[in-house]
RNA sequence: CGGGGUGUAGCGCAGUUGGUAGCGCGCUUGCUUUGGGAGCAAGAUGCCGGGUGUUCGAGUCACCUCACUCCGACCA
């Protein structure tokens, strides 16, 4: 569409330097700020506004789906942790402990939740005794702490906000369908909500969350090719019931270990729309998810008349989208820059001319199409240009995964791609852990995931040339 | 946690052989402007990331530490 002119020097271009271009966008757009604790940020209120309207769409959701709220401790003592070996393994070596209270050393230390999944099993523990009790479908929007090294704005910080599902279920087929049902509930929230195309999979044993029998995701590929993992549902088996001792009486009297799932998705979703949608004027913002829907942008607003009518047409729109009118004394083009950067969908202009014209001019912030419409016909028209921003942001990030997906048939080809083109490699897998270690150390890729729709690219792996099983998504990752 | 880079006004940066701190933007006030980041004038703003040394004297030198950042290893 129009020409993508760089108006706004302050932020870096997207191709001199990625990197800096995401922490750019977070601070000039005021999503977010560091704080004297390395990794962990002030949400600030525009990104958490974002968190907030994240929140409420996905909460209905769980609803929707018979689910509800609960609230654990941030504590969990040592032992209690200890329970599970391979989560506690997965785990051990990125908690926070608390070992005082006061002055006064703790008899067993605490660690900061980094996941719930023990206060929840000690919990179901003690409320589960019959097939009468089950299932119990929970659910909590907490945050979480977790040790990391390396930590970067709603990508990896020490402290994130999320909400982690948490249910337990008489039979394993039941608690399978909990976990792909959520994992379907995540995609829907992603593709529909945020306009992020993702890919739904299966975890290699590799690359599965520590205490799961299956780990399932969605994958998302950002602007710089890089794959970020989006939400993860997982299935437990009995294995956390055996290792808390959680028991039911079923029908026939007989004692029966419960099966579990659990299922999250972070603050990180932010980074993810930052990194899918934005462009080098700043962000852009899925219409469903922004605070700012439409902003109004009086023209000439010293001119009689402008300001009323901004604020009357400003008073329409509230009663159908979230709107807000910038009635600053700053110049118009400011406000244009200002707006664009902050991602806002939709910008309605409104001067002298228009008025006269019985009309404003609205232009849409993903293609920058500029659009007369009809004062008459705002609460027709904005509705319909809010729905067209959403489906063109998915359209045009489904278009670039799709031209940055590729297919090797062999090391040398992956390698060669791994090296040169950002993006999801789409190859053929025997199956072995041996062959995923080699191409993480030898081509610098993971694998993102088995998805459900497999592709037969041909008949031996992409490594070993043995015969292969599945098609898998590699890349490099967040 | 290993290797590099950076910390000076709200932001971006200068600061020479060590001598007590400057520029641009922003901010405040006034006037003129207003359909793509306006102009002029007058103002205000500093624990030079923190600590310890060396020195008559440290933004500057040495050591330690903290944070940010990039590249690896680890992870949502």
């Amino acid at each position: 569409m129009a020409e993508q002119k760089k108006m706004v020097d302050d932020i870096t271009a997207m191709d001199e330097d990625f990197a800096k271009w995401y922490t750019d966008v977070v601070k000039k757009a005021e999503l977010a700020d560091y704080t004297s604790v390395k990794g962990c940020m002030v949400i600030r209120p525009y990104g958490y506004a974002i968190w907030e309207n994240i929140q409420k769409t996905l909460d209905g959701m769980f609803k929707a789906t018979g689910h509800e709220n609960v609230c654990m401790p941030m504590f969990i003592p040592e032992s209690l942790l200890n329970k599970e070996k391979d989560h506690v393994e997965g785990f051990a070596p990125e908690v926070a402990w608390v070992t005082h209270g006061g002055e006064e050393k703790l008899e067993e230390r605490l660690c900061v939740r980094p996941t719930s999944e023990t206060l929840f099993c000690d919990h179901y523990k003690q409320i589960i005794h019959s097939y009468r009790d089950l299932p119990k479908l929970y659910n909590q929007w907490v945050s979480v702490v977790r040790w990391e090294k390396t930590t970067r704005p709603f990508l990896r910080t020490r402290e994130f906000l999320w909400q982690e599902g948490h249910t337990i279920h008489a039979t394993a087929e039941e608690a399978q369908q909990e976990t792909i049902q959520m994992l379907n509930v995540y995609a829907d929230f992603c593709e529909n909500t945020l306009a992020i195309p993702v890919i739904k999979g299966i975890k290699t044993e590799k690359e599965r969350f520590a205490g799961a029998v299956e780990t399932y995701t969605i994958e998302a590929l950002m602007h710089d090719g890089k794959a970020l993992q989006s939400g993860t549902s997982h299935f437990f088996g009995d294995g956390f019931a055996r290792a808390f001792d959680i028991q039911y009486m079923d029908k026939n009297n007989t004692l029966q270990y419960p099966f579990q799932t659990s299922w999250g998705v972070t603050t990180r979703l932010i980074g993810a729309i930052i990194m899918t949608h934005g462009d080098d004027n700043g962000l852009v913002l899925p219409p469903k998810i922004a605070p700012i829907q439409v902003v109004v942008v009086p023209i000439a607003q010293h001119k009689e008349g402008v300001l009323e009518k901004a604020q009357e047409l400003t008073d329409r729109l509230a009663k159908f989208c979230r709107v807000k009118a910038d009635v600053t004394e700053n110049s118009a083009g400011w406000k244009f820059a200002e707006y664009e950067m902050k991602g806002v969908p939709l910008r309605l202009e409104i001067g002298p001319k228009d008025i006269e014209n019985n009309q404003c001019v609205i232009v849409r912030r993903d293609n920058r199409e500029k659009i007369f419409v009809s004062l008459d016909e705002l609460e027709t028209r904005i509705p319909e240009l809010l729905e067209a921003v959403h489906n063109g942001l998915y359209e045009k990030a489904l278009e670039r995964r799709k031209e940055m997906t590729y297919v090797a048939h062999n090391l040398d080809e992956l390698k060669d791609i791994a090296d040169n083109k950002p993006g999801f490699i789409k190859a053929m897998w025997c199956g072995s852990r041996e062959c995923e270690d080699r191409l993480k150390d030898e081509a610098t890729v993971t694998s993102r995931c088995i998805p459900f729709e497999q592709e037969n690219l041909g008949d031996v792996c992409v490594c070993c040339g043995k015969p292969a099983t599945k098609m898998l998504y590699w890349g490099k990752a967040y």
